[in-house]
DNA sequence: CATAAAATAGTAATAATTCCTATTGTTATC
DNA sequence: GATAACAATAGGAATTATTACTATTTTATG
């Protein structure tokens, strides 16, 4: 029943320009960088596309707190950090066991499918930076 | 330096409000509730309002991931779980612990000061509605 | 009760995202 | 390789959530 999906040089080049990224760009960040690939590419095509892709699996959108949504080329599940100063996105290391969902399921009458973890401080450059001041 | 803060019944009549209720409500949610008691409140003043009691850390604003922001009377952290079919958003037991911020924290260069966990899934009522579907 | 500043209502503006439509591109099948 | 079916696109309009602006009102204080 689900449509059938056809390729795109839209889609595959938003793809590929998020697996070069660290940093989560935003769909805007995306689309100005598509743009000197593809000039004539939209903002819809692009939000469209980045919602495609992590419907499909492909990559990871992250809505954290204020500001635009943030998007992730890697979609297995890890934890983020997010700096309260400069507002950076970071990926964190560990974290994200099933122990933690098995041990939340305890007592919950509904199913858990997956849980999202952020921590907030300061990265360690605003850190370094705030030492310095 | 930081401004003195004066009451007004506008945002006394917000908080009250809020405790009365457990299932998070929006901005508009609240607004639509305030203007029985106060007819000309504006959707500005609760946006306000709201905004200034998380800084205040009476309340907790809770962004999580699609629609509108959500506010929670109680202000001490504690997790959130989001139903995938109704958006539903419910008060989590347990979890939160600090031995998490400092698992986290070991070999991170910067300093986290706090943790937001979000479960999915199911709630009771719309596991309960698809099992007999 | 006079003063100073915070808070308000009402409205305009902005930001982020989705929706709409005519056209183009992709793919399966012949 | 032509063609039919429909997914995807560009461009722009529309929507949603939220913030900003301003003249007026309210609150706390001496």
């Amino acid at each position: 029943m689900s449509t059938v999906r056809k390729r795109s040089k839209q889609r595959d080049s938003i793809q590929r320009f998020l697996r070069t990224r660290k940093d989560h760009p935003t769909a805007e960040l995306v689309y100005q960088n598509i743009k000197e690939e593809i000039p004539n590419i939209s903002l819809g095509t692009v939000y469209r596309n980045l919602g495609l892709l992590s419907e499909m699996g492909e990559i990871q959108k992250i809505s954290a707190g204020d500001g635009p949504d943030r998007f992730d080329p890697i979609a297995s599940p890890h934890d983020h950090f997010v700096c309260k100063a400069c507002g950076c996105l970071m990926d964190m290391e560990g974290g994200q066991s099933p122990k933690a969902i098995r041990e939340a399921q305890k007592g919950f009458e509904g199913k858990i499918e997956e849980h999202r973890t952020f921590f907030y401080g300061l990265c360690p450059s605003c850190l370094k930076e705030e030492a310095s001041a």
